[in-house]
DNA sequence: TAAGAGTTTGCAACAAAGTTGCAAAATTTA
DNA sequence: TAAATTTTGCAACTTTGTTGCAAACTCTTA
């Protein structure tokens, strides 16, 4: 078991259990977003899958991860940067899904352009997803 | 039955059936995206729920309606402009979904900024969702 | 405008995705 | 280490989406 997952979960004043260092080490080791079902398949039957949502949602609850707004339906999470805290996010990064493999990058180091809106609108979070094909495909 | 929601199924070689006519009206009237729910929740008993998913899945096919991504994982539907035509769509504008009263817009005025990727990424289609509070909230 | 070809619909049955309540197990507190 | 608190796994359920097929409808064309 990992420390940096272990004193991730301190810090955000979760309880330290098995299910959570391991989804969390998941996150860490491969470095791109991650849908519940590759979780599950990933961890195979060690985990229930009830399990699974409910640390997919305390995680996002606390800001550890961020979801990812795709256009079919499927619903990714990825890492957050240390600036997101608990109900506050600030991911305001690109994020790249490939139309090849499929992968999902957090593009950290491309940020937001900024967005014009139309009068009476008022922007709170804006989202940037590019889809293409990555630097492996 | 409306002279319009007609003519695109003419124009689009679909075969001219209540459900289409009265599903396509329903985004003409109402100008903002529309979720699989909403449309059940309006036409009531009127259609099946799988010949309201075919008729979507049909729509988007040809170009008339598109996707928007979304954050939770709901999929939400929204006319194409003109310029869209089958396999292609060109919807390249800024979609905004208010926190408060959940309604998404096509902000059709707002045209999406570039991003610059890293190198060995290729864009295809950029997406942005602004979330926040709309005009009417 | 009527018959035949082709398309679409509704039903049933199923599969996948997500949620809830609750007792048992694990973790934290003191 | 024992009590208090939190989390887990199970069962049951709801919602969302898919597939095959016969019946109904739409389109074609003579």
């Amino acid at each position: 078991m990992s420390n940096l997952a272990y004193e991730v979960l301190k810090k955000n004043q979760l309880s330290v259990t098995e299910s959570r260092i391991q989804i969390l080490e998941l996150f860490y080791n491969k470095n791109n977003a991650l849908e519940h079902n590759d979780i599950e398949k990933i961890t195979g039957e060690k985990f229930d899958r009830v399990t699974i949502y409910r640390t997919l949602q305390t995680f996002v609850e606390k800001g550890i991860i961020h979801t990812i707004p795709t256009a079919d339906n499927s619903v990714r999470y990825a890492l957050c940067k240390d600036a997101c805290t608990e109900g506050h996010h600030h991911d305001n990064h690109v994020h790249f899904i490939c139309d090849k493999c499929g992968t999902t990058y957090c593009l950290e180091a491309v940020t937001v352009p900024e967005v014009r809106l139309p009068k009476g609108f008022q922007p709170n979070l804006i989202e940037v997803v590019v889809s293409g094909k990555c630097k492996n495909c």
